[in-house]
RNA sequence: UGUCCAAUGGUGUAACGGUAGCACUACAGUUUUUGGUACUGUCUGUCUUGGUUCGAAUCCAGGUUGGACAACCA
C-alpha cells in the first residue's frame, strides 16, 4: 500500500467526503500521453477502482494557444488501450461560465483586482523567492473599476497581454505562487471547444482546482511540481467557499536513457528524428503500443514502479522484464531467421511437414504443421569455425539439434572468393527425429531454421534506445539532448518466417524462437510482412 | 543569506518504536528440444552527527546531499 492509499483508507475510516473516492485524470491536450502519464493514469484509475470509487477524464485546456482535438483524441484512445474507462468525460473550458462568476465574485469581495501592468513590470514586481515583492500601483482600484475593466477584458476591448486579472493576496509570500497570482489573461485565440466565445482564459491555477471542485473529486493526485501551487490550490477553495477537495502529490516517472518531456518528445516528432509521436522508439504510450508492448505490462509496470514522493530514475531494463513477463505468456512461437545463412543437409532428399509447438506456456495454443527439406535457412550467429568453450551451437565436426527437426552434424562450409561463408553443409541423423527415443541424445544446442523453398521475406524493424546517455538531458555546455540521440536506434533489416505466418493471424504478439518478441506493423502489407522488435528474449 | 519537499543495496519500493523484506539488475547453479520460461543460490543497503528510549530505518534537533519554486504554460 502507498501513502496516496493510505490517506485515502484514513480518509474512508473518518467518514470524510461521504467515504467516497473520485478521483481524475487532468491531461491537457497539447502533446501524446507518454508513460509518465500511464503511471498517473493505473494511479487514478486504479484508485477508483480499488476503493469503489469514480475517475474521471478531464482535459486541462485553459491554453487554447497550445492545445488541439488531435490530442484530445489520442489520449482517449491511449486510456482505453490500456484498459481504463472513465466515469465522466470533462474538459476544463465546460466550467468557464462558472470560472468567470467565481472572478467576478472575487473582484466583488475585494479578492481580485485588474492590473494594467506590462508583463515585464508584473514579472520585476514579484520580486525574488529570497525577497519580497512590491504592489502593482493598480491593486487598489475601485471593486466598481476592477469590474468594468474585467467585463471589458471579456469583451475583447483590449488587446492580447494589455492587463490581467490578479487575486489579492499579498507579495510577501515565501511562496512565489501566492504573491497576487495572475487569475485571468487576455487572449484573442481560437478555443478547440468555445471557439471565439472567450477572450480571455483562466490560468491553471485559477481553473484546476475549481474544476476538480465542481466534479466533487475527493483526492486530486498529481505530481510533485504541483506541491507550491498547493497553497493556492487550498486559497481559491476557501475563498470561494466550494467543496475543497485534497490536492496531493507524487513523484513523477523518469526512465534513464529517455526523454519524457512533452516539449521535446514533440522536437523529435518535428525534426524527423522519428517517424511520428508513435514511433516504437518514442516512450509514449502510442509507441509502446506499436512497438508491441501489451497494455498488462504497462499496467504491470506501472504497479512495480510504486508511488512515492522522493525522485525516482527507473532503470528501463524493468520495462524490458515486464515486456517479457506478459509476452511470454501470450506470444505465439514461431521460427524465423533474421541474419540467414543457407543450411545444406546432403544427406536429405524430399519434404515432409513437423509439428512445432505454438505456446509452451500455453497447451491450448497447439501446435502447428511447418514444413522441412534439404536446403534450410539458418542463424549466421549460430555458427562458428572457431569456437571458444562458451560456445556451444554449431561448429565444424559439431551436433545441434534442429528444434523439432533432427540432429545434424556439420561437415564443411562454402566461402566465397572474400572468405565469407556461402553454405554450411550438415548431414542428418534420421533416428533422431523429435519424438523418436534417439532425439533425446545430448546436443550442445537447439537451434531455429526454416525452410528455404518455403519461408517468406519480411521486413524486419530493430529498435535500440533512442539516446546513448543515460541522461539525454545531462549535457555539456552547448550541447541538448538531441546530441546524445542514437544514430543507430533503427535498424531495417529483411528476414525469413515461416510461411504460415500471414497477415490474416489474428495474433498479434509473436516470440520469434531464441531472438525475441516481435509484433507486426501497421505498414505491413500483403506483399510484405513487417515486425517490430518488442524486446530481445533474455540472454 | 528564502520557502517547501525528499533521503533504505546498482535501480525502485516495503517495514508506521521491536528479526531491514520484495521486485528488477548482475553473477552462479538445477530443469529444459528456445543460452527463453520456471526454480535455487550469491553479492551489495537504512546520508551524517547528536538526542529521546530497554530498544530507532522509524520520533526530535542540527548538518549534508538531491529536487521543486521567480511563464500572461500546465
Amino acid at each position: 500500500m502507498n501513502f496516496i492509499e493510505e490517506i485515502i483508507e484514513k480518509d474512508l475510516a473518518n467518514g470524510k467526503n461521504g467515504s467516497k473516492v473520485h478521483t481524475r485524470f487532468p491531461p491537457e491536450p497539447n502533446g501524446y500521453l507518454h508513460i509518465g502519464h500511464a503511471k498517473s493514469i493505473c494511479l487514478n484509475f486504479g484508485i477508483a477502482k480499488k476503493y469503489n470509487g469514480l475517475c474521471n477524464l478531464r482535459f486541462d485546456d485553459t491554453n487554447p494557444v497550445k492545445e488541439d482535438v488531435e490530442y484530445v483524441d489520442s489520449i482517449k484512445e491511449d486510456i482505453q488501450w490500456l484498459g481504463f474507462q472513465w466515469a465522466e468525460e470533462h474538459y476544463a473550458s465546460d466550467y468557464f461560465d462558472q470560472l468567470y462568476e467565481w472572478a467576478e465574485q472575487l473582484i466583488q469581495e475585494g479578492l481580485a483586482y485588474v492590473d494594467d501592468q506590462t508583463q515585464e513590470e508584473i514579472s520585476a514586481g514579484r520580486g525574488v523567492p529570497t525577497k519580497p515583492g512590491t504592489e502593482s500601483p493598480y491593486r487598489n482600484r475601485s471593486i466598481e473599476e476592477n469590474l468594468d475593466l474585467f467585463r471589458r477584458m471579456k469583451a475583447g476591448e483590449f488587446p492580447d497581454g494589455s492587463r490581467v486579472l490578479r487575486a489579492k493576496i499579498g507579495m510577501d509570500s515565501p511562496n512565489m505562487h501566492m504573491r497576487d497570482p495572475i487569475m485571468y489573461r487576455i487572449l484573442h485565440a481560437h478555443h478547440h471547444r468555445t471557439g471565439d466565445k472567450w477572450n480571455i482564459y483562466p490560468m491553471y491555477d485559477f481553473a484546476h482546482g475549481q474544476s476538480d471542485s465542481i466534479e466533487g473529486i475527493t483526492h486530486s493526485i498529481c505530481t510533485l511540481e504541483f506541491e507550491v501551487h498547493r497553497p493556492l490550490y487550498d486559497w481559491f477553495c476557501e475563498a470561494l467557499k466550494i467543496h475543497h477537495p485534497q490536492q496531493i502529490e507524487f513523484a513523477r516517472l523518469n526512465l534513464n536513457y529517455t526523454i519524457m518531456s512533452k516539449r521535446k518528445l514533440m522536437k523529435l516528432v518535428q525534426d524527423k528524428h522519428v517517424m511520428g509521436w508513435d514511433d516504437p522508439r518514442m516512450p509514449t504510450i502510442c509507441g509502446l503500443r506499436r512497438r508491441g508492448y501489451t497494455p498488462a505490462s504497462v499496467r504491470n509496470f506501472a504497479e512495480t514502479v510504486g508511488i512515492a514522493k522522493r525522485d525516482n530514475i527507473i532503470d528501463v531494463s524493468l520495462l524490458e522484464f515486464c515486456a517479457r513477463e506478459d509476452l511470454n505468456k501470450v506470444a505465439t512461437r514461431t521460427m524465423a531467421v533474421l541474419d540467414p545463412v543457407k543450411l545444406i543437409i546432403d544427406n536429405y532428399e524430399g519434404e515432409e511437414m513437423l509439428n512445432a509447438v505454438n505456446n509452451p506456456e500455453n497447451p491450448e495454443a497447439g501446435t502447428r504443421p511447418i514444413p522441412f527439406t534439404k536446403e534450410l535457412w539458418m542463424e549466421r550467429a549460430d555458427f562458428r569455425e572457431v569456437a571458444d568453450k562458451k560456445f556451444y551451437r554449431l561448429t565444424i565436426g559439431g551436433e545441434v539439434r534442429l528444434k523439432y527437426a533432427y540432429i545434424i552434424k556439420c561437415t564443411h562450409i562454402d566461402k566465397d572468393a572474400d572468405g565469407n561463408i556461402t553454405a554450411i553443409h550438415a548431414t542428418y541423423d534420421p533416428e533422431t527425429k523429435s519424438g523418436m527415443p534417439l532425439s533425446n541424445r545430448k546436443v550442445k544446442a537447439t537451434i531455429h531454421w526454416v525452410s528455404a523453398q518455403h519461408a517468406k521475406k519480411a521486413e524486419i524493424r530493430l529498435f535500440e534506445r533512442l539516446f546513448l546517455k543515460s541522461d539525454p538531458d545531462d549535457c555539456e555546455e552547448g550541447q541538448t539532448f538531441l546530441d546524445s540521440l542514437n544514430p543507430n536506434s533503427l535498424t531495417i533489416q529483411d528476414g525469413w518466417i515461416e510461411e504460415g505466418l500471414t497477415l490474416d493471424n489474428p495474433e498479434r504478439h509473436y516470440q520469434f524462437e531464441r531472438i525475441g518478441y516481435f509484433c507486426i506493423d501497421r505498414d505491413s502489407t500483403a506483399d510484405k510482412i513487417v515486425f517490430n522488435k518488442t524486446v530481445g528474449l533474455k540472454q
